[in-house]
DNA sequence: ATGCATGAGGT
DNA sequence: CCTCATGCATA
């Protein structure tokens, strides 16, 4: 294990942030916050780094094993089914999951520039049942539909106070023995960082037009349907410390992130590795989910939709499973297909700089930017787009990866190997 | 724990 | 081509 302490790589956020407004992209605006981004680019040497470049019929080795679909095959058929009913099953526990844009935790800046958050550019997404049910009765009920905005927090559109509660920092605040047995993401509440907190609809309401100080536009696309929400009880983290994490009700940023801890610890208590647990949930409730997804789900690096959909189901395993402690649940192994995929591209660190830089100017490149890009690096097109879709999404979720604000902070030299979170897990 | 990848849905 | 949810493979 390694050790990995503070994020250190706020500062490109922000820079990030800053163009956020004018990331059309297309015309650049090249403003770049005041933080110089010095020494960002490493003038790439040209290297293929790859491993291996375009072959996408290498089986990686342990996949072949198995048995290798030659075709578009590729998951077990036999839980599909059952995934269908964890849908219907997860639908019923987490109705009505607010602030589904809310993973703009991010919105960091109260100042400079006069940029406050990243206004991602996008802004919609459904909950899509992230299962591809080869049946297609799953009654998208979205649940987890998108906030409806609250009135009361929305504002926030310039001096923002209230920052003292960074999604984060409260949390932090009242946990004694956090540093130790697994203090992770805790640790970086840095003081202004994350202004405010979680607002639900904050910048994120926008799909086309993204000015940050816009007050959210009001439409709901297409599943506005929150008649059945009389009142959204003010999950709303203030200073109310009654979370119940007890998988109904929406769940806060907080009650997620403590959910996620307690998770943790009773999972390995109970002696569960992260995998074991997903597997479980494969038998358990017909939804299957690899290591890295629980993982993920414990460091809060989902996005806030996506913790809000696993949060129950892990709930209920969790009370599956201490309930069940002492007797050996059944974990079958479901067969790990094999499907080909490409091997890995390693992209080399400085190649890997260029592109970070090119992300602070531009996280979303045209695609002839791409290829131009992609061809002074010597990488394939596809990697190049691929990193930058992974970069954004990295850039969305829960967990900031950064947490200092601009202009003193170490301009992103290189960020360093370590992203801030490590855990004593198995 | 994470980096790169795949695919379903949307535009 | 994008976003998102996910996961194989790997560091």
């Amino acid at each position: 294990m390694e050790v990995a302490k503070g994020r250190s790589s706020g500062a490109r956020r922000c820079v990030h942030l800053a163009e956020s407004l004018g990331d059309a992209c297309g015309k650049r605006v090249t403003v770049k916050c005041k933080v110089s981004v010095i020494r960002a680019i490493s003038p790439a040497p040209g290297v293929m780094a790859t491993t291996a470049s375009n072959h996408y019929n290498i089986l990686t080795s342990s996949a072949s094993i198995v048995h290798s679909e030659p075709g578009s095959m590729q998951q077990g058929t036999a839980y599909r089914d059952a995934q269908t009913l964890l849908q219907t099953d997860y639908s019923l526990q987490s109705n009505s999951h607010p602030l589904s844009h809310a993973h703009q935790w991010i919105t960091a800046l109260s100042h400079g520039e006069g940029a406050p958050w990243s206004t991602s550019p996008l802004g919609e997404q459904d909950i899509k049942p992230a299962v591809q049910t080869t049946r297609d009765e799953m009654h998208n009920s979205n649940n987890l539909q998108h906030q409806s905005r609250q009135p009361h927090l929305v504002h926030q559109t310039h001096g923002n106070h209230h920052d003292a509660r960074a999604w984060r920092t409260t949390t932090a605040a009242h946990i004694p023995s956090m540093a130790t047995s697994n203090g992770q993401s805790l640790i970086y509440s840095q003081p202004g960082f994350n202004v405010n907190g979680l607002i639900p609809g904050s910048g994120q309401g926008m799909h086309h037009h993204n000015m940050r100080d816009a007050h959210e536009d009001h439409h709901s696309p297409h599943l506005s349907d929150h008649g059945h929400q009389p009142s959204q009880h003010q999950q709303q983290h203030q200073h109310q410390s009654h979370h119940d994490h007890s998988d109904e009700d929406t769940p806060t940023s907080d009650d997620l992130e403590q959910f996620a801890k307690q998770f943790k610890q009773r999972r390995i208590k109970l002696g569960f590795t992260q995998a074991d647990v997903g597997l479980a949930l494969g038998t358990l409730y017909g939804n299957v989910f690899s290591q890295t997804t629980i993982c993920r789900f414990e460091a809060l690096q989902l996005s806030f939709k996506n913790m809000c959909k696993l949060k129950p189901l892990l709930n209920k395993w969790l009370e599956e499973a201490d309930s069940t402690s002492g007797s050996p649940t059944s974990l079958d192994k479901i067969a790990a297909q094999g499907r080909k995929r490409k091997k890995r591209t390693s992209i080399e660190v400085t190649v890997k700089g260029a592109l970070e830089s090119h992300f602070l100017k531009c996280p979303k490149p045209a695609a002839s930017e791409i290829v131009s890009l992609a061809d002074s690096l010597q990488l394939e097109k596809e990697v190049v787009r691929v990193w930058f879709c992974n970069r954004r999404q990295k850039e969305k979720r829960m967990t900031p990866p950064g947490g200092q604000l601009p202009g003193t902070e170490d301009v992103y030299g290189d960020t360093p190997p370590h992203r801030g979170v490590q855990t004593p897990v198995q």
